[in-house]
RNA sequence: GGUCCUGUAGCUUAAUGGAUAGAGCACCUGACUACGGAUCAGGAGGUUGGGGGUUCGAGUCUCUCCAGGAUCACCA
């Protein structure tokens, strides 16, 4: 059994026999005691007082008397105010420490046909533009916490919404048939995204000139605009698409396929993947059906113009419209599609949206929605929503050019971590694609963990340069020390030495106790994690390990060390530290290279 | 204006209602015969936006004010 488990049953049963009362042991209060007390674990003895009807140092003595005498892992007690701290035997921590190094895949649990079933909907880019800085965010946001997820059981299935229709699809389109001159990513060498993302970028040009000068030629902004001839012509286009006009439908089709061999690019790139795609061109009809289903069950009313609303004020909401007055669907009703259809497909029993918290009040009203409609998944839906990604110079907007484009980004931080390693040479012996492959993953290792480690719900500061400092809490620095231990482990083997034995009787340092209680502590930490919907949680403890363990390396010899036993110990302490951050990194989809 | 979110050192940030608010960057002082110094030890830097309330105990819960952001489309 767990220690804080067994502390927990044994506080009850000493409040049972010395004062005869019952207390939940769920509500006793244990954590690990700081580091400038004594002792290992700490209960908060405040919530006893009613119990005991004496004072904290009182209560605390008699129950710390109490565990001295009855469990065996307690060996000793003191009491700090109303903190009773514990003092656990160096055989229960030895224990901890082989069961952890023993285990493959320690603080993971593996799913199996029983395990809940969590779909995560992530990235859902549009075909318009190339991934930027906010993608990246939402990606590895949206790839961490499914692996958060397996890693407490859970079978994860990844899925991606992919915006592939709309006026905003077709104004690429028409700008790339007006003035593409048959420009393809092959004749012209660019990333498809990124080719069709100039043609958006022209678009807006041209409708922005044309507004203006029907303006000058006397027109209000709101006649101006409905009447810019690159307007008129992209609703035309949108017109024949869902006509389905062989022309326009074939153009569609080429330029959308140019933007997924560019997405896949900057996918693989980041490492991550989708089990599951769903295209909005194939769904966004579903939602119409349900929406007259629910009409027809007087859940929603029809207006005089034909459209279709939810009032939502007795929910504390505004009306929303379902349906326009033309019939066609709307963003609202393609989510209840898509919902539905996800449904049929697998057997959910809890759908995650990783999507910005600018759609807090969509989802909201999502979850009603469907909750209305009859579906009993409608209110656990859970909208893992994120904040923005803001620059130093201020916000990222795409009409002004500020934003961060994803390929670039990755590109750049290679380059600077190429540099690095470079000027430190430490790499030297390696071939080129050897070291080619290890400035990608430190790269990657900076950008992940310098966006992981941030809350996820808090508005972030992203800081390009900052970003790139291998010093610090930061990626690379996790990286390095794995990268020095699995060094250390490589020569001790080289010389013969085994550490898979442990002197039972060895005495524990102060630093040595240290690390193993806060490896000791990896499973529950991957639990939190999954709990809070927070990848933040096991980057930050990676960072803590790290920490602690750069302290006791530097304070002990390992491979110098003249005593066998205490050597033994030492490399299997580094032996299992180095596999926690290999784990906890890999939650965050970040790799630890073997050398850097 | 309604609703929601955020406010912690100069900057980036951490803290299941628990002990003296913890780190990193930058700044200052030390330690390189190092098993990988991309390191370690130490210093300085805080009225947790302001004020009230609940509690044995509040950065955390609550009320209010201030500041910033998001949202309230027949856009997605």
């Amino acid at each position: 059994m767990n220690i804080d488990l067994l502390i927990k049953n044994e506080v009850v049963n000493a409040l049972n026999s010395l004062y005869s009362a019952e207390f939940e042991s769920k509500n006793v209060q244990i954590q690990m005691t700081r580091k400038e007390f004594e002792g290992d674990w700490t209960v908060v003895v405040f919530p006893f007082l009613k119990i005991s009807k004496s004072g904290p140092e009182q209560t605390a003595n008699a129950l710390g008397e109490y565990l001295v005498e009855n469990v065996k892992e307690v060996l000793n007690y003191n009491v700090v105010k109303g903190f009773l701290n514990l003092v656990i035997s160096d055989a229960y921590w030895l224990a901890v420490l082989e069961e952890a190094f023993s285990q493959a895949n320690y603080g993971f649990n593996d799913s199996v046909e029983t395990s809940p079933v969590s779909m995560v909907e992530y990235s859902s880019p549009n075909t318009n533009k190339p991934l930027h800085l906010g993608h990246i965010r939402n990606n590895l946001l949206g790839f961490s916490i499914s692996e958060i997820l397996k890693a407490n059981g859970n079978k994860v299935v990844k899925t991606n919404i992919v915006n592939d229709r709309g006026i905003h699809i077709c104004k690429s389109m028409y700008a790339w048939q007006l003035d593409g001159k048959n420009e393809t990513p092959e004749n012209s060498g660019k990333k498809g995204d990124h080719l069709v993302g100039e043609y958006y970028v022209k678009f807006d040009k041209l409708y922005k000139k044309e507004v203006a000068e029907l303006m000058a030629g006397g027109l209000t902004k709101e006649e101006a605009e409905a009447k810019a001839p690159s307007m008129q012509g992209t609703r035309e286009m949108l017109l024949k698409w869902e006509a389905n006009d062989k022309e326009v439908r074939e153009l569609w089709q080429m330029m959308n396929n140019w933007v997924y061999a560019g997405f896949d690019v900057t996918y693989k790139n980041l490492g991550v993947d989708f089990d599951k795609i769903y295209y909005e061109s194939d769904t966004y009809t579903i939602g119409r059906d349900e929406v007259l289903r629910g009409l027809s069950e007087g859940l929603f009313t029809r207006h005089d113009d034909n459209s279709v609303w939810a009032n939502l004020e007795a929910d504390g909401l505004d009306q929303k419209i379902l349906l326009r007055s033309d019939g066609t669907s709307v963003y609202m009703t393609q989510d209840i599609g898509t919902a539905k259809l996800r449904y049929q497909d697998y057997p959910i029993n809890q759908m995650v949206y990783v999507v910005g918290n600018e759609q807090n009040y969509h989802f909201k009203v999502l979850s009603i929605l469907l909750d209305k409609l009859g579906f009993e998944w409608g209110k656990d839906l859970y909208h893992f929503s994120y904040g923005m990604v803001e620059l130093p110079q201020g916000k990222m907007k795409s009409r002004e050019g500020t934003v961060v484009d994803a390929d670039d980004l990755v590109e750049g931080m290679i380059d600077v971590a190429r540099q690095t390693s470079e000027e430190l040479g430490k790499l030297d012996e390696y071939s080129d694609s050897e070291k080619k492959e290890i400035h990608r993953m430190i790269a990657l290792g900076a950008l992940k963990y310098f966006i992981l480690k941030v809350d996820p719900k808090k508005t972030m500061m992203f800081n390009p340069e900052e970003s790139i400092d291998f010093n610090g809490n930061t990626g690379p620095f996790i990286q390095y020390t794995y990268a020095r231990i699995q060094s250390v482990l490589r020569k001790a083997q080289e010389s013969g030495l085994t550490w898979d034995k442990m002197d039972a009787d060895l005495q524990m340092n102060h630093k040595e106790l240290e690390l193993i209680k806060r490896i000791s502590s990896f499973p529950e930490i991957v639990k939190e994690s999954g709990r809070n919907y927070s990848p933040a949680i096991v980057a930050n403890y990676c960072y803590e390990l790290v920490k602690e363990y750069n302290q006791f390396y530097h304070e002990f010899t390992i491979l110098n060390e003249t005593d066998l036993a205490r050597k033994t110990f030492r490399l299997n302490l580094s032996a299992t530290a180095s596999k926690v951050i290999r784990n906890g990194m890999a939650l965050l989809g970040i790799e630890c290279p073997e050398r850097m």
